[in-house]
DNA sequence: TAGGCCCTGGACAACGTTGTCAGCTGAATG
DNA sequence: CATTCAGCTGACAACGTTGTCCAGGGCCTA
């Protein structure tokens, strides 16, 4: 005896099947799956004994097999950079929400920014065959999403726009929002305002320097060289170069830092500083109001809800040519990007 | 021919299968099955013809048929109270990055602090056959997961503890925590704290509440009904609190944040009070070393890791009895939790 | 050169579900 | 009483993959 409950357990996860159920209960395999699913033609006594029977064995509906048959799974893809970086929180929420009011699940995976693991991701999550992806690009080429995207895999880009590919994306005006941050430190009185952005393959950073060349030359003020960081937003790196700013016969007396993780860092740098530097920063951080920053904010949840809304639409039929949102900025004036020239 | 497109392009998902590949690089489907796993028993010349078919037809294996196959699915469902809340970022991310060296999936939702919900989003991920379940209880039933754990789904709570169920469980010292947090305050020469946390049927809730009796009990310290507020984490309501508890004729000197969301309340509630009142936070935050807030931390991304490495070695065949993991707290003093009474 | 062995490739069943279709029962109608 | 019809129910195939098993061919050895 013990080697038979030895040899059943051998197998994983050996579950009940409806077959199991239908057996138990005395009835047809089909009759199970109409019970199963609601589906009407049956009987309140035959429904009562199959629901017994489900009660009995703990029978759970294997959704791969169900998937198998149907052809959709009711879940879609949510590649980021980063689900511990809190601009990305409220973003997934945001698409989460959605997804579940058309019932589906969210599965998500961070790319780190590498492209590879990007495409990595978002293979497997093809393999998988979610009904929909929204993927905040970390390459620059998507050309291998090709071939999925034909086969019927609803595609938004969100944050960044694709790259080689044509899709739908769902974007924050970069360019504008650095524009009038910058714009808004000139007003100010600032001449030498320094900018601290990503590095340049990232499409929003070179957008938002874009904004500040701009923001300057609309005032027809030059700009220095060593007033521009594209680094990268590791702490050690902005800290060298905000310092660096700082430090020359001619500081910047303003800063506008490309992205929170900047600012973040920025402001521990400044805070450590005598003279009091003026600082606009992209993106709104928690506490930035108790902090007094000035900051172009970009509404994240609305990127994702925009951005997911988009993807179902798809899913439900629409067929129109691919599709390129743009959603607003808004500068919140809290003190720092109000401070004159030091 | 419009018609003939049209045909074809009515199934939705019409995806080549193995059976494509094969027919068209006149092989058999298992060749073909053989190639996609990288199996042994195949010529280099056979080979290059089979990926020159999978390339070609933009073929992508299908991975719900071959989890109905085989048994797993190399995806793991966390289940978390809201994913846009900073805490849980990093503690999502950790749970990926292993999951990742383990080659499985993430798919996860939110909870919202409702029971049924939790129940909802969690039968679905079993129903999907997810090999194992990470949950940060929002219930304090978890009966209904008996079925599926002794079905096979390894299952971690983590967080708060599982109710009425035998299982393993990862959480944080919140009793140790909040205790050693008042008595900080107790050791900085306050009398009358107050302890704004969350519901009392959240289990981290209580035990930092129990804490807090247990310090002021230790000191000999008597404690005002008044002091303690355990509404929830709803601005509005933490704050109506905070202000009440700082009105009276006895204001207290200090408070105590339940957790983050609190916290985040009540530094602006107090940044607006003309007196200096005291302040220790349970969870860090960002920038609260700019703001000077003394917290107890924990750990979020130490406490995902290891549910997530506890999750992975059951799945390996460890079949020990549950274990109740604990991890310590750590206090940083950053001024707010040292200013003495005002 | 014959025998046997290894290597490669393919036919077939099975995983658990759902769609199709046909059979059966009992009631209503002419 | 015969006939039709509706409402239930179940047998069977199919979804796309992998595991098992067998066949055929080439190569090595005696």
């Amino acid at each position: 005896m013990a080697e038979t409950a030895r040899h059943s357990e051998t197998r994983y996860g050996n579950r009940p099947t409806m077959k199991d159920v239908a057996a138990r209960a005395g009835v047809g395999l089909k009759t199970v799956s109409r019970v199963v699913n609601s589906e009407p033609g049956v009987t309140p006594d035959t429904e009562r004994r199959v629901q017994e029977a489900i009660e009995a064995l703990g029978f759970r509906r294997n959704d791969s097999a169900r998937v198998l048959r149907k052809g959709r799974t009711a879940s879609i893809g949510l590649v980021l950079e980063d689900l511990a970086d809190p601009f990305y929180g409220p973003l997934s929420r945001a698409v989460e929400e959605v997804a579940r009011a058309h019932g589906a699940l969210l599965i998500n995976g961070s790319s780190a920014e590498d492209p590879e693991r990007e495409q990595e991701l978002v293979l497997a999550l093809c393999a998988r065959r979610v009904d929909g992806l929204i993927v905040i690009p970390a390459g620059d080429d998507h050309r291998y999403l090709e071939p999925e995207i034909k086969a019927g895999v609803a595609t938004v880009f969100v944050d960044r726009p694709a790259g080689r590919i044509d899709a739908d994306m769902v974007l924050s005006d970069s360019f504008g929002g650095a524009r009038e941050g910058v714009a808004h430190l000139i007003a100010h009185g600032h001449r030498r305002i320094g900018f601290i952005g990503d590095q340049p393959r990232i499409h929003t950073a070179t957008e938002r320097l874009r904004g500040y060349h701009a923001a300057m030359a609309d005032a027809g003020m030059r700009v220095e060289d060593s007033w521009v960081s594209l680094a990268s937003t590791d702490p050690d790196r902005v800290r060298a170069a905000t310092e660096q700013m700082l430090a020359g016969p001619e500081p910047v007396t303003a800063v506008f830092a490309g992205n929170n993780r900047v600012t973040v860092t920025v402001v521990r740098v400044l805070a450590e500083q005598e003279r009091r530097i003026a600082l606009v920063g992209f993106d709104d951080i928690e506490l930035a109001d108790l902090l007094g920053i000035t900051v172009i904010s970009q509404d994240a949840a609305a990127v994702g809800r925009t951005a997911a809304e988009h993807l179902f639409r798809r899913l439900d039929g629409a067929d129109h040519a691919p599709a390129r949102v743009e959603l607003p900025t808004t500068l919140i004036a809290r003190g720092s990007g109000e401070l004159p020239p030091a």
